[in-house]
DNA sequence: GAGCGCCGGTTTACGACGTAAACCGATCGG
DNA sequence: CCGATCGGTTTACGTCGTAAACCGGCGCTC
């Protein structure tokens, strides 16, 4: 790792030093579970997600590594939190003009393109980020495909449904608007300054949050049995054929009025 | 040449003597770039892309570590070694029925259908390789979406220009193409076991393969200007649009007809 | 043959990493 | 006053990628 770690992290400094109480840009003190997250973020952001190391984590907040896992309990549990932290800053954060928590407001299509723009502009915002925010939740592994946001689950299927989508027809919109919404989002991030790369399955262990409280998402645990459903497959010839259909369209489009305007720009 | 060494057998087995020795499955010597990258895949898709180090890919081939770095510059490269090998295929392996290399044979339609299939499957095979094949290309980072083969975009330009599209349009085709494809596959893959991460860009000295062979690639070379423009945005308002009416259209189709049939299963 | 250089592999070493465990100075309830 | 608890540090272990030194044997050239 020699060569990657030639990161300019002159401006970290170590004002860990002794009793440097003096008054340095570094927080004195004062850990706080979310202090850490944020810092997290703001770090991955700013130097990607690889660089991203217990003891430089500590060292940003001006403390030991190990001081770190007072309040978190791993590297890989820090990781959940800055992804539900990201993903919630969704429903959370509101001012925004396109916002979600409004839920339903304007009939289901207006909900999804607000949907889709509030996760893009996540996406962009955190582009290192965001590629965890297509893996599994820990608490509904069988999800498909992957959406770590249960709340954003449950939030579209309720607005489908009320929309008057058959549970089938729901699903299978889900299926649709989320490959394509992450699939594209992911891809996007990606041309934007990371490389995607895959860690394991951390698998085996976590049972404790299995059956939590996924209680409180009804719509989506009545759903389990589709949701759960492989489909990819026909997803996949669907979507393919669709695009050609579009293609098809624009070429003679294209070819009987030659000003060419509609996909291509 | 079938022979491994002309010296007694017994005397070219002693020389990796050790714990592994005696397993009989790690082969004996005879390194080389082509079975460290096969042993590299293999081991990827049997234990995912963290679990690969140096050291146990070494073990597997019953040799130490330090022993690649003579046919491999370092993890970074032989990673990209990998994912190379493995998109290549795609035209090598010959023998499969919806293989790619007939080029344009029955019209750019089916050549985008076979291509389709033709990198699900290596998807599928290679999972935990996959989301690298959405990465940069080394020798041309402004291609967007970034896909890792050049010859692929390549021979996909070329077969939407044969097919009588703009320039403009061969460009537009591609983006929706790839970021469909990929898109879709990047998450399919990753419901697939594996969750999906990211490295930060090594950047910085890759100059190297920077300007290097890439006139074998005319189309490419020819439409970088459009391949490099940043359209993500009108990209996703168009898919997002597309989406909703093809949603509106099933959700009416499935209120008029009971059946309900098209999208749902 | 005798020497020698290269080639393919091993050994050793260094500075990262995540984290278990022991440690310590405050602060505080009894 | 006195232990206990909290917040953070120190030390330590095993693993990583890889630079550098090392070394046995094959094929050259004299």
């Amino acid at each position: 790792m020699a060569r990657t770690d030639d990161k300019r992290d002159a401006d970290v400094v170590a004002v860990t030093e002794g009793p440097a109480a003096a008054a340095g840009l570094t927080r004195p003190a004062g850990l706080d579970r979310e202090r850490i997250l944020r810092a997290a973020i703001a770090y991955i952001d700013a130097h990607g997600l690889a660089a991203l190391t217990m003891r430089r984590l500590g060292a940003q907040l001006g403390v030991e590594a190990m001081a770190l896992y007072r309040y978190v309990p791993g590297r890989e549990d820090l990781l959940d939190g800055v992804v539900d932290t990201v993903v919630e800053s969704l429903f959370d954060d509101d001012g925004r003009p396109d916002d979600i928590h409004l839920e339903h407001a304007g009939g289901w299509q207006d909900y999804l393109v607000r949907l889709a723009h509030g996760v893009r502009r996540i996406a962009l915002a955190h582009p290192a980020v965001f590629p965890l925010v297509a893996s599994r939740p820990p608490a509904a592994p069988w999800v498909r495909p992957p959406l770590r946001s249960l709340r954003m689950v449950e939030s579209f299927l309720a607005s489908m449904r009320e929309g008057g989508f058959s549970d089938q027809a729901a699903v299978a919109a889900y299926r649709a608007y989320s490959s394509f919404l992450l699939g594209h989002l992911l891809l996007e991030v990606t041309q934007l300054g990371a490389q995607v790369s895959l860690l394991d399955l951390p698998e085996g262990d976590a049972d404790a949050q299995r059956s939590t409280d996924l209680g409180r998402y009804p719509h989506l645990t009545d759903l389990e049995p589709l949701l759960a459903r492989d489909e990819s497959a026909v997803e996949f010839e669907e979507s393919l054929e669709n695009l050609l259909d579009r293609l098809t369209r624009v070429l003679h489009e294209a070819r009987n009025s030659e000003d060419g305007a509609v996909l291509d720009r």
